[in-house]
DNA sequence: ACTGAAAAAGGACATTTGTCCCAATCCCTG
DNA sequence: CAGGGATTGGGACAAATGTCCTTTTTCAGT
């Protein structure tokens, strides 16, 4: 629901005071501030240090899907300098924002040359495969109701912390439905 | 929807030729066998060199839901090994299959020693990162019909080459709906 | 305290999808 | 070539979800 990843986040805190470090700025954002815009080419990679932001798709509906939430730690733009695409999702913040941005060159560099960044990289990488895999099939192969108890296992505040339209829009689901499913796990 | 990475393929048949080669396997396996069983500890990275596979999870409902379906140069098992885990889902050969393995620390050494495996590897994750993200929003968000009509103008061999019970695990939906789109797009 | 906009809640109906069946066909094997 | 199991196709009904709309509530800004 909402990804973190303490170690990298402590990783590049550490990096900053290196001579790499000079290499990553570190950045605000407000509520509602888009740091990355969907279908953009994308020329850094950004680190959350504090704060909470939502990485969707707008669809050809209109509609928004929200891939996932993202705090500390997490990391975005990474997909698209490796792969070398457009960008396919926007990134969001939900609050205060604080983010390092780490340009496309160094973060290829430090790729090759920082083989602790590296496999902390890799296995962010595999560790959101996995988590989304994981999501994906549960959400297909289960009633809503299911999900939206999972969800609530998960992150207990999910009500007071996630705005009901995102909860929507992260189950790829409508309003409406998700209010009806509500109403009938409160009874 | 068939997953495939020429380069990586590529690579991997030359890393036969030389030291580090010796320590790769090559494996043939028939239609219908494991390669890898959901929920067990995984010691080794594995690699397609030919054939077809499909990667699915086993739900507690009894149903199957298929993540993704591999070809030539997709590779499986390194989630688990780089996230120390329990792997998350079976594969399955849906033919005759001949596939590479790597053992797991021999697995671990190439990323730490050769740069160029990294890098295919980095980009295999990010690829595939990037096609579920838009592969589930999409499913989310359109209509079956839409998602069949999808996958059929990407795929346009689709119900000659895969059976109709693994096409609707795919979409995570049940065969009967399935034959019900069908038969509207028909007419 | 007033107001307008956004968010939340839910009624009514349409549409989609699932579940439970049963029938037809295909294919493998004894 | 007979029989059994898998695969395919579809009818009928139930359940889940979407769409459209209206009302209520919340809340920031004046």
């Amino acid at each position: 629901m909402i990804r973190v990843n303490r170690e990298l986040l402590d990783y590049v805190i550490k990096l900053k005071d290196t001579p790499m470090g000079e290499r990553i700025t570190e950045l605000e954002a407000v509520e509602g501030e888009k740091i990355l815009l969907q279908k953009t080419h994308v020329h850094a990679v950004y680190l959350i240090k504090e704060g909470l932001t939502k990485c969707y798709q707008t669809i050809d509906t209109g509609n928004d899907f929200i891939q996932e939430f993202f705090g500390g730690g997490e990391v975005f733009g990474e997909i698209e300098v490796l792969t070398d695409a457009i960008s396919f999702c926007t990134i969001e913040a939900l609050g205060p924002l604080r983010y390092f941005k780490i340009p496309k060159n160094s973060f290829l560099e430090m790729i090759e040359q920082d083989p602790k960044f590296n496999s902390l990289l890799l296995r962010l990488l595999a560790s959101n495969v996995r988590y989304a895999a994981l999501r994906h099939s549960y959400n297909q192969t289960h009633t809503l109701e299911d999900n939206i108890k999972r969800l609530l296992s998960e992150f207990p505040q999910l009500f007071e912390k996630i705005a009901k339209h995102d909860i929507a829009n992260y189950l790829g689901i409508s309003i409406r439905s998700l209010n009806r499913v509500i109403r009938t796990l409160e009874s």
